[in-house]
DNA sequence: GCTGAGATTCTT
DNA sequence: AGAATCTCAGCA
């Protein structure tokens, strides 16, 4: 028989590596304030991590911006870009090692743009949690996904080492 | 208070 | 292949 379990913070609080491609094939969830559920799978993510990493946020360090990424795994970070689109992304790894996961795509929708738009996900939703808040969460089950790697995308200005970081995981 | 860059998307 | 689009983070 088929088990289905919420992901909790041990599946979030490991490095954004591990997490990454293991999110591959598990059902995001969006409980809309009506009641209704909408579960599609994830299909494609993006791993940031640490200040090393010039693709990521948190390179600038420590700011307003980027504290929320410092925090333990199983916060969710959303941003605003392009004057427009809301970007989705789960903090992983163990506290102050900033790191986190853009979710890209889902089966049901391609676009980290149209994902939020969708989902009706916004900047009320930075600093929640992807574990306690009821609106968005995660769904194991038993099937197993495969997947390959990319570069990601849109980081072009992270120079040669970073931007070539196979760490866009895609699901086959 | 400014300034400008940007984890995109849609159209041509 | 290129424009649209505009907020907000990062400084000053």
């Amino acid at each position: 028989m088929k088990t289905v379990t919420k992901l909790d913070h041990s599946f979030f609080q490991r490095d954004v590596l591990e997490v990454a491609p293991d999110l591959i094939g598990k059902f995001l969830v969006r409980k809309f304030d009506d009641g209704k559920l909408f579960r599609s799978r994830v299909i494609e993510v993006e791993a940031y991590r640490g200040e090393d990493d010039l693709a990521c946020h948190a390179s600038k360090g420590r700011t307003a911006r980027t504290e929320i990424m410092y925090r333990a795994g199983g916060a969710i970070y959303v941003y605003l870009i392009y004057g427009m689109y809301w970007m989705l992304n789960l903090v992983t790894g163990e506290e102050n090692i900033p790191q986190a996961v853009l979710v890209r795509g889902l089966e049901d929708i391609s676009g980290p743009g149209r994902i939020t738009s969708r989902l009706n996900i916004e900047g009320s939703f930075n600093g929640q949690s992807i574990v306690d808040s009821g609106k968005l969460w995660l769904e194991n089950n038993d099937e197993k996904s495969e997947f390959v790697t990319a570069t990601r995308i849109g980081v072009d200005y992270a120079g040669e080492l970073w931007k070539n970081k196979q760490w866009r995981f895609i699901m086959v």
